[in-house]
Parts: C-alpha cells; sequence; structure tokens
DNA sequence: ACAAAATGTCAAGTCTATTTGACATTATTT
DNA sequence: AAATAATGTCAAATAGACTTGACATTTTGT
C-alpha cells in the first residue's frame, strides 16, 4: 500500500493533528496514522467519513493515476 | 449501508453480468452482488479495483451528497 | 414454454481492518 | 533546555470484509 500523503496536507490546511481528525472521523489515532503510512486498506465509509471532515471529495484524497 | 445502484448501471452500460467484474476485479461474484446491495462496506483498494475495470472514478461510483 | 444465464441470499470459515493500551521518537512551544 | 504535543510503531484482541459452496428465484434467449 502506497503512502497517503494528501490526507495529510488536508490535515494540514486545517491544523488538525492525527487525534483530532480520529476524533471528528470518530476512529482511533492509530488507524489515521496506519492510512497515512499506507500499513492498510481502509474501508470505504472510512474514507467517505475522512473526506467529509476534511472537505475533499474521494478522488481528490484516494484517488491516483 | 445503501443499495449502490450506479456500479449497476456501469456494468449494464459494458454488459458485464456480476460474475464477470468479479473475475476480472479478481473477486467472489458474491462479493460484487454484496456490495450492489449494500450489504457492506468494501476496502478502498477494492472500489478502486472496480472503478479502474469499469473505467470510472471513486466519485462517478461511490461519493454521494 | 423450456433452457440457460444471471441474480439474491445463506452459512461457515479465513483474513485483515480497526481497537485499546503502551512506549519511543520527533517536532513544537515556552 | 525543558516540557508538552504530535507522530510512528508494536502487540493482543475483536469485528467485519471476503471466500467458497450451495440453492432458490428471476431474467433472458431460443
Amino acid at each position: 500500500m502506497a503512502r497517503n500523503i494528501k490526507i495529510k496536507m488536508a490535515r494540514a490546511e486545517l491544523n488538525y493533528p492525527q487525534k483530532t481528525l480520529a476524533d471528528k472521523v470518530g476512529v482511533s489515532r492509530q488507524t489515521i496514522n496506519a492510512i497515512e503510512q499506507g500499513d492498510y486498506n481502509p474501508s470505504i465509509n472510512l474514507c467517505k467519513n475522512i473526506c467529509k471532515v476534511l472537505g475533499k471529495t474521494l478522488d481528490e484524497l484516494f484517488w491516483e493515476e
């Protein structure tokens, strides 16, 4: 799995540490960290929730050519 | 989980039965069926693979306002 | 109307996402 | 420089995605 730098950048725009994003999404901090590190393959619902909290779409955060 | 009619429509455009899509994606037919029925919450990698096979993006198949 | 293909669904098993708790390291603030 | 916050990572446990196999029902083709 590839690292996801886009989530990290979107977090930075909002000044959200991993913990804040995790709380808003309703998931553990380790889960957010693991996704950013590319350690695993999150569910689409989790991805959608992350997108909503960060004000982005799936294509913006999770799509790559 | 909501039913996903968009995958069904994209399949129809290409005349792919569930089995064909499943084979091309490398997953079981039941998994495709369950996703279309909204029976569960697939992983983002599986969603991406479905998108690639159907020639759509994540936003087109999995995003809803 | 018949046959064949496609779909919906169930149950039992396996694999892995996600959790909690904990600790070490790196960045930020004072 | 010291204190605090943020990040990376590990291990053990749990929940749920996904598999295979099987069968019933619906749809499509002849």
